[in-house]
RNA sequence: CGGGGAAUAGCUCAGCCUGGUAGAGCACUGCGUUCGGGACGCAGGGGCCGGAGGUUCGAAUCCUCUUUCCCCGACCA
């Protein structure tokens, strides 16, 4: 490729709404252009990098046994309300409906679709396992697209659908395509981890993310430097931090704390670390009716030390709490408390509450919590001797740094981490839901035993430039960059020597199967440079007459900046054995 | 969904308070000079100032409505 014949076009300046580096520098180096919130034009130097990625994860994938397929955009309501989806979905499924009133969305996942085929096509045990997937357009309307490409509304994911007959078998299957995805990963180049994730509703260990550590990330990943434990933050286990709760050692006293309503500002107050503060926490849960109406509201407090946070999706999992619950209205904070939040507590409930503490609140002694009256804490508080000990004792909160790993191998380091890749063993979710059968070899009808793996290309893309970026744009990992190298000319209207040598090595290198793009713009030097750095070609032949009397011509590399002079005759081997590196 | 903010040239922004024929830098076109790290000069092209309504002799500017976009929030009392 010529960069006088491609569409290059650069921006010195980022338009005001990009926020994060990834999307001002795709901006930038005319990756992708904004058409509205959160959906792109994919322009032909963003449009190299993204069909990179797909190639590799089509060949990985191809190489594991599974099969492409492409299912619909748009598909209709009918399959979605066969597993209740249509009405589960919420507002970020697409809907619309075509001339004839009929109901479609805009397909945000798969699963309905190819469970619908799998019942089709898939008759008998002896024709699985199958895996099926695609490389598709998909579409989320998120209350906030943000991000460029790391949170748009419309975006390009794979996601492939496994089928067995049991779970062994479908044990099997996930376990292919996680190590089909650290293949994936290793060869795109990223610096990533595998980390156990939440498995919802579904149950059983089978969910891992895959995600590029970048400061940038949104999903804090929790791992143990000195074991293979690694969990997303939502799954990883905190321990209580006391092996056992210490003896009761100051009497309780209601003490003074005005205007003080937050754990750090009473520590403040009374001069005390914020680990003998504890944190109450109000929730909500409704029992409705067939027809919907809530008949029955129950009121939970929670409990985590101060310098602790609630984890929400361990706490929806408190047996009778549920993952549908919800904060307390201050209304029922005050009818049951008798007290505005602030200074809340577990002593002299106004109405009984159920009471769940996090497994280190339930070992503390001679802590402080709020004392239900409004300006006062209670100081020295002990379980059993000021208050019944509690209903439930728990892992309610988010571990932090330097917490003792759950494998007892360690301490916890956290990272920021974009995921960009989930494995999730489904089991007959779905199958069962779209009555999805095979005989089995006993004769008998069988729901299969599913698994989805879902891979965000274009997000990639911009997990990518999160990671590997400096002050002067983007830094490729070679094996995704729009083109592996480029040839700069200097003064190539006025030096035919330039144009000769240039070309030559253009088609030396072409013709070796080196993704080069020929810099034969005639700009100037500084502007073609720093083109290149923006765009983030790893690789850069800079041939100009100065170099060329002396007999050389110039090398430098994206990353580390590193130049070498070489002759002419050595400039294209020495090129193809490090990209081949 | 709640609260803020913004909308003027392809991009970044000024002009608005105090109404009077729309500006700068970058980008683009032409000519010339320059030419190994984002050159310079001269001459150009490009915007009915997001949309609708109103006030006014006159609206980018004031008022109302509307659309779109952005930020924060929607758990940690």
């Amino acid at each position: 490729m010529r960069a006088s014949q491609f569409h290059l076009f650069t921006l010195k300046e980022a338009p005001s709404d990009a926020e994060v580096v990834s999307q001002k520098l795709m901006l930038r180096a005319g990756m992708i252009r904004k058409v509205a919130a959160g959906i792109y034009n994919y322009m032909p130097m963003g449009l190299r990098s993204i069909r990179k990625v797909e190639a590799i994860i089509r060949d990985e994938l191809d190489r594991a046994g599974a099969m492409e397929i492409v299912m619909p955009i748009v598909q209709p309501a009918e399959l979605w309300q066969e597993t209740g989806r249509w009405d589960k979905m919420g507002a970020e499924m697409l809907r619309f409906k075509d001339r004839h009133d009929r109901d479609f969305a805009m397909q945000p996942t798969s699963e309905e679709v190819v469970t619908d085929i799998a019942r089709q096509e898939l008759k008998s045990y002896r024709q699985l396992p199958k895996n099926f997937y695609q490389i598709q357009t998909k579409f989320r309307d998120e209350r906030r697209p943000r991000f460029g490409v790391m949170r748009g509304r419309e975006f390009v994911m794979k996601d492939a659908y496994s089928f067995d007959r049991d779970m062994d078998a479908a044990g099997r299957s996930y376990d292919n395509m996680y190590a089909t995805y650290c293949r994936i990963f290793d060869r795109i180049g990223l610096e990533y981890r595998a980390v156990a994730a939440d498995t919802g509703a579904i149950g059983g260990d089978r969910s891992h993310e895959f995600q590029v550590i970048a400061e940038t990330g949104e999903d804090a990943i929790v791992y143990c430097p000195d074991s293979d434990y690694a969990a997303n933050i939502e799954l990883a286990e905190a321990l209580a931090l006391q092996a056992a709760r210490g003896e009761a050692r100051i009497a309780l006293e209601k003490t003074p704390t005005p205007g003080k309503a937050t754990c750090a500002d009473v520590a403040d107050l009374l001069q005390v670390g914020l680990d003998t503060t504890v944190k109450s926490l109000v929730l909500a849960s409704d029992e409705s009716d067939d027809k919907g109406e809530i008949v029955k509201t129950t009121v939970w407090l929670l409990l985590v030390r101060g310098d602790h946070s609630l984890n929400e999706v361990k706490a929806g999992k408190i047996e009778g709490l549920g993952s549908d619950f919800r904060f307390a209205t201050e209304a029922e904070i005050i009818e049951h408390f008798g007290c505005k939040p602030g200074y809340l507590g577990p002593i002299g409930l106004r109405k009984p509450v159920r009471i769940v503490a996090d497994r280190s609140v339930a070992n503390m002694s001679d802590f402080i919590c709020g004392a239900n009256e409004e300006d006062f804490h209670y100081t020295g508080v002990n379980w059993g001797r000021d208050l019944p000990e509690p209903d439930f004792v728990a892992d309610i909160r988010n571990v932090v740094e330097g917490d003792p790993s759950p494998d007892g191998k360690g301490v916890l380091a956290i990272q920021r981490g974009i995921e960009v890749g989930h494995v999730f063993y489904l089991g007959n979710k779905y199958s069962k839901a779209m009555n999805a059968s095979f005989l089995d070899i006993d004769g008998k009808p069988k729901h299969f035993e599913m698994g989805c793996y879902g891979i965000g290309v274009t997000r990639i893309v911009g997990a990518a430039i999160e990671q590997n970026h400096d002050e002067r744009g983007i830094i490729w990992p070679a094996a995704i960059a729009p083109f592996e190298v480029v040839i700069c000319g200097v003064g190539w209207g006025k030096s035919e020597l330039v144009r000769d040598e240039a070309t030559r090595l253009y088609e030396t290198l072409k013709s070796a199967g080196i993704d080069v793009i020929l810099d034969d713009r005639d700009e100037r030097p500084g502007v073609m440079f720093a083109d290149w750095e923006l765009i983030g070609i790893p690789h850069r032949i800079t041939i100009g007459d100065r170099g060329l009397k002396e007999g050389m011509v110039e090398y430098q590399t994206r990353r580390d900046g590193e130049q070498h002079k070489l002759a002419p005759a050595d400039i294209a081997a020495h090129v193809i054995a490090r990209l081949r590196a």
